[in-house]
DNA sequence: TAAGATTGAAAAATCAATCTTG
DNA sequence: CAAGATTGATTTTTCAATCTTA
């Protein structure tokens, strides 16, 4: 069994990767005129069912509060790229499902995202290591994230 | 070789896992009275050679910007948890020193916090995954942090 | 003129209600 | 009374000077 410090210097060197890289990626964007927020968004949306998703539903898949999804949401329904849809089902909730154009800005601005994150970390790692992290980190967030430990028990603390 | 989605889909698992992880050691150390970055100031400090960092250099090791090392290095002096002391061989530069009461501090809020990455990260991780990420994520923190492609030219874009 | 550090102002995040429906 | 969503208020973070020394 590896040192107990390990599993800490493994957080340390995620913290610092998510230090370093963020801002460059951010930057990136900056010149295609979405937002890496927007970006986000656009993307889960696009990648969902029928092309939209409950609030709830973005907040948890996008790294985003439910409170930022809302806010953004309004800022790319007024910029035209994603537009609410009343929910039939359950009227407390409703969907945001992405427009025509925001299809196609998203399209655009593809490329240059794809890029910078090959070029800022994917150019870094080898096949193997970014299976490792895919299978690993899945690991995490499946037992961590919004959907993971939140119903169940946990180890009791 | 991997297809180029799955760098994306590494990278999306950090991200998701730095979302999900993050808060959850933020509630952990909340019970301590250390917010996180105030751990961070005082650890980095007490592993280093004179128990002492200039701003720079705390900055680009802990996970903080210049302007906040700054303002939590204020709030820590306040608290007496950290000394400033001039630097005489570069007066531009003044060294953030931990206290032997910020010691103690850490060294009692240190155990919770061990815990809380054992519990909400590494034990998720085999041996091998840890030692994969230290090695990976490592490697993209040399490349891409504050010290790394700053001075070089890089690959040109 | 640049590097290191700091600080007021602006922007973005979270917190704490609030409102509506199940 | 809980779940989903939103919004005003507060806190935190970043941006943009400013100041001092190399």
């Amino acid at each position: 069994m590896a040192s107990a410090d390990d599993g800490v210097s493994a957080w340390a060197a995620l913290l610092r990767t998510h230090a370093a890289v963020v801002p460059k990626l951010a930057r990136a964007l900056s010149t295609t005129g979405l937002p890496i927020s927007w970006y986000d968004v656009l993307l889960e949306l696009n990648a969902a069912p029928r092309r939209r998703l409950r609030m709830r539903e973005l907040g948890d898949h996008a790294v985003l509060s439910r409170e930022q999804v809302s806010r953004v949401t309004t800022e790319l329904e007024t910029a035209g790229l994603v537009e609410r849809q009343p929910n039939q089902e359950d009227k407390r909730s409703s969907y945001a499902v992405i427009t025509d154009e925001g299809r196609r800005r998203l399209r655009r601005a593809a490329p240059t995202y794809l890029a910078a994150i090959e070029r800022h970390f994917a150019r870094h790692l080898s096949d193997g290591e970014v299976r490792t992290l895919i299978g690993a980190l899945g690991r995490v967030v499946e037992a961590e994230g919004p959907r993971g430990s939140a119903g169940r028990p946990g180890q009791g603390v």
